[in-house]
DNA sequence: CATATTGTAACAATATTAGTTACAATAAAA
DNA sequence: TTTTATTGTAACTAATATTGTTACAATATG
């Protein structure tokens, strides 16, 4: 028997000790809806339940993206006969902005295996000789997502073929 | 309501349709085995007893990776007074390798909400306004685990200071 | 004050993972 | 040939993350 207290496998780099990293469609549906603020005529605010309609989803997953959209200092959210409307140019927002914004679990690609045997040579050294690559195999990936900015993608999105 | 047939989410990139993408500990679990494997004198086997010493986990969770890598061709196994050896020279095995083999259920970074409006412009083209990005940013990631050899590894372990 | 909207709690359904037990299949060795 | 250690795999549990959903109090706008 082995593992029976502990838990069964940890989070890699940067603090906090949660456990999975689930990629999930916040990023995606993050990245629609900040596209939708951009698009929409200055001044005026979005509902959840209008972003909901565009993302094909229910109110309160909009809502909860926003609030960490909100908490990122990327949007401001009016409560009442309010809405939302966006509080940077898009062209200062990069998609690694969103990815930051909304991947709050674990923000780390890889996990680690926790307990190792700290009596076998491997055991005790994978875990230092795994963390540089490991560590620029993330940074390379952040790399990519902050070349692209909210901007390109309102570009993109209002010019398919282009 | 919204949603209530179709799955709720989908994946991204390259074939495949499932859900998400769940970076687990298999892929560390995976180099530890190999490092072990190369680390052993050679003509020698290890059993997934063995390995799971090291590891600090149940023989059954190491056959099951062992079963990867040996569908990808990094190891042989063999059965019944057995055991494992490798296949190819550490320096001729990258962490991508062991990455792809491992991480079978969702090769994907990025999940893509599946059902996005089309009678909405931003609801129309956020996914091929996205793929590029998205895309650059998986090959950065996996530029970044083909530059790191087992062999390296191994180096690293023998030698944690250096 | 009336009202639309947000913020949030609570819950169900689904999926993945790690760990575990059990056991048939296998091949090496006695 | 028999014995035996080991693999391969099925089946199950527990923990956790995610999306979708309902419900409702808090809030600020008009």
């Amino acid at each position: 028997m082995r593992n029976t207290s502990t838990p069964p496998h940890g989070a890699y780099l940067w603090g906090k000790e949660i456990k999975h990293m689930q990629s999930s469609s916040r990023f995606s549906v993050g990245v629609h809806v900040l596209t939708l603020l951009a698009t929409n005529p200055p001044g005026e605010l979005l509902t959840s339940d209008r972003m909901a309609g565009s993302v094909n989803t229910n109110p309160v997953v909009i809502r909860r993206i926003l609030g960490q959209l909100k908490q990122a200092g990327l949007v401001e959210v009016r409560a009442a006969a309010g809405g939302t409307h966006l509080r940077r140019d898009p062209a200062a927002i990069t998609l690694l902005d969103v990815y930051r914004a909304v991947e709050t679990t674990d923000e780390r690609l890889f996990s680690m295996h926790e307990n190792p045997n700290p009596q076998c040579l491997v055991g005790r050294n994978i875990q230092a000789a795994l963390d540089g690559t490991l560590h620029r195999a993330q940074l390379a990936l952040e790399r990519e997502l902050a070349g692209t900015t909210l901007a390109q993608v309102v570009e993109r999105v209002r010019e398919p073929a282009g």
